[in-house]
DNA sequence: AATGAATGAGAGTTCATTCAT
DNA sequence: TATGAATGAACTCTCATTCAT
């Protein structure tokens, strides 16, 4: 799992469909909004949230809303976005830290298990999405897809990991992340993924990838 | 992927939430009831649905649905349980079809991407599950997951599957099988997922499982 | 109050709105759910009461309702009449029982009250009337008010009561008796006016007609 | 029938349980759907009235009721709180002009009957109190007894009326009141009781109280 | 920039009543 | 006689969004 972020040619909070603030106060307000929506959207879930709750929270009124966001979904994506760019940061900042690939793998899915555990609202954002915005949910597994891919052919290329599709690979990590991910971090009581069920994964996952 | 689905000591869809039929013209309106409500929850996801869209689909009126049903979540988690028992079926009889450990595991594999593409309603219903009714959501996994684990026991004590906790293992293949499906049957145009992406997962997954 | 309820002259259950049983079986029947609408009128009031309720409290299927009753008002309207009925009862028994004016007076006070808290269910049945079917109403205050000016007129000559409109003398004391009723037996805790209060009542009363 | 209402110290119609507007343009708004609730409920009672039928006569749209009241029971609440404080307003300005006791006693009533024969919602919405809101019932009820009782201490005092409990007095000058009205005026052609029937009921009073 | 009043379509649900069996 | 499935209009209430101020 060693998802490289390569956060320069990422295209800014989509400038086109929510408006942009001109004063400082706007700056403010607008923040103070998207915070909001946030928390909401963690506690609620997309449908349960309403722009009555957000505002509230906001501390502004309805119509302020919509001098920022161009209706509940817009910003709903650019929440998703914002999630994803801090998981992938998360991600690639945990597996630099390893010095050999196995190393490489088990620290870039402590760093995502971590993530999990310290936004588990944000898992739930994103797996609402899938019913909101279709195209943001796409967006985010494929840039995580993405950075997969890399770190799998730089160690294909060193023979660490045997030769094969990397998107199928990514694919499949991804899944066993997740899946993982929800059972012992969403469901568990614990705050951590318990090192001997990380080994059991890890040990499946070097198997897997042929090392 | 060798999900054993003991079907017989299974309780039935709950007698005491939904209202049975009477007789056999209840019984069939209510079965139409029930197939128009998973098309529907598929197509629009749980939100989006209506019961309007639910009883017109079904071709009856909109108070005959509160006949056999007591609301809108109640018929989503039938059809939860439902949709969970029927994908256990058809991968314990798919798997059941191979005679080596590894084409079990493959046949189990491609019976539940078969059962995806020919009820996508699976993914969308239980991805849905999640914030609609939890515990529903628990239960589909958690039933799954028993299936793997009697298969994977069986093979550890044959040899074919190297030692460990078979929960763990478990999780991890669902996870494998959750997003592969997504990816190539749900987001894919074609009705299968490609050979030879099958014969890298299943590479994969061999591996991993130290056969 | 000496309300004497000369019964003979009174129609029977309204022989063309409700159909009439034609076997013994039908006759129990018929019996057994107005019963419970009496029942079930008086805890939920008429709105809050449906068909269904009533025929699941009697044991028998929605349908049966309507081969005795024309609809949920008309059994409304036949249990009006009978509580009508049994007041009128109750209150000239009661009053029969004294000799002098007074007494007779004061008995059927008594009576009233006592019906009262016996059925305090059924006063509420009254009250709910108004607004279901005013007919009815009209019906079972004019009828009380009949037995009252009777009885006044008979004590205006004999001297007992000096001269006035018994009409308007009859609205007044079943007023008075109305909103006593209320105040001591239905939201009161005792199940009997006390003493001392029907004694104030008594004199205001007595006074009144100018004994 | 001499009512006094104390206004100064009554709370305000509750500003927790229904929104306040804060524009002038909401005021009015709010005051339009107060006015037409006042005339749907009592033309058609409270179930038969229906938030759509209030907002139509009120010329806004549904969603608007909601703006300023948490749901149909609430309006009818504010609404039988409002019309309380108008009657023993009413009464109380009218006994207020008489001189004598007796001349207090007959203004009250009749001020009490113009009130009913000018607001028809009195009654209606009164009596169907008890299965809405009996709270407010109570309220209604006691606050018009408090009045009562003051006037007939008062006149106790200077030997106008003979001693008694001004509670059982106040309750059976309110039931006479109460029937005598819904007699004469509500069931009545005129819009006033006949003056000669007042006669009638102010001898009846009058001697009841030992004046 | 910010407000909050106003909209109105649409949601889930109930229920008196009819009718084929 | 009795059943219970079926209807569909009506109900209360919510909420994303618009717009005058």
């Amino acid at each position: 799992m060693t998802a490289g972020a390569r956060t320069p040619a990422e295209p800014a909070p989509a400038g086109d469909t929510s408006r942009v603030p001109r004063t400082a106060r706007g700056t403010r307000t607008r923040q103070k909004v998207l915070e909001a929506a946030e928390l909401i959207f963690a506690a609620l879930g997309y449908h349960e949230a309403s722009i009555v709750k957000i505002t509230e929270a906001a501390g502004v009124a309805q119509g302020t809303f919509y001098l920022y966001f161009a209706g509940k979904q817009q910003v709903f994506e650019e929440l998703v976005e914002d999630l994803n760019r801090r998981v992938r940061h998360a991600m690639a900042e945990g597996s630099s830290k390893g010095t050999t690939r196995s190393e490489k793998e088990r620290l870039g899915f402590q760093a995502f298990f971590r993530f999990t555990a310290e936004h588990p609202a944000l898992y739930r954002i994103i797996r609402q999405a899938e019913f909101v915005s279709p195209r943001a949910l796409h967006l985010h597994y494929e840039r995580l897809v993405d950075g997969y891919i890399l770190g799998l052919r730089a160690a294909m290329q060193t023979g660490e990991v045997a030769p094969a599709d990397p998107e199928v690979l990514a694919w499949a990590l991804m899944g066993v992340g997740e899946l993982i991910g929800m059972r012992w971090i969403l469901w568990g009581t614990s705050k951590e993924v318990p090192p001997d069920v990380l080994d059991e994964v890890m040990t499946f996952v070097r198997r897997g990838l042929g090392a």
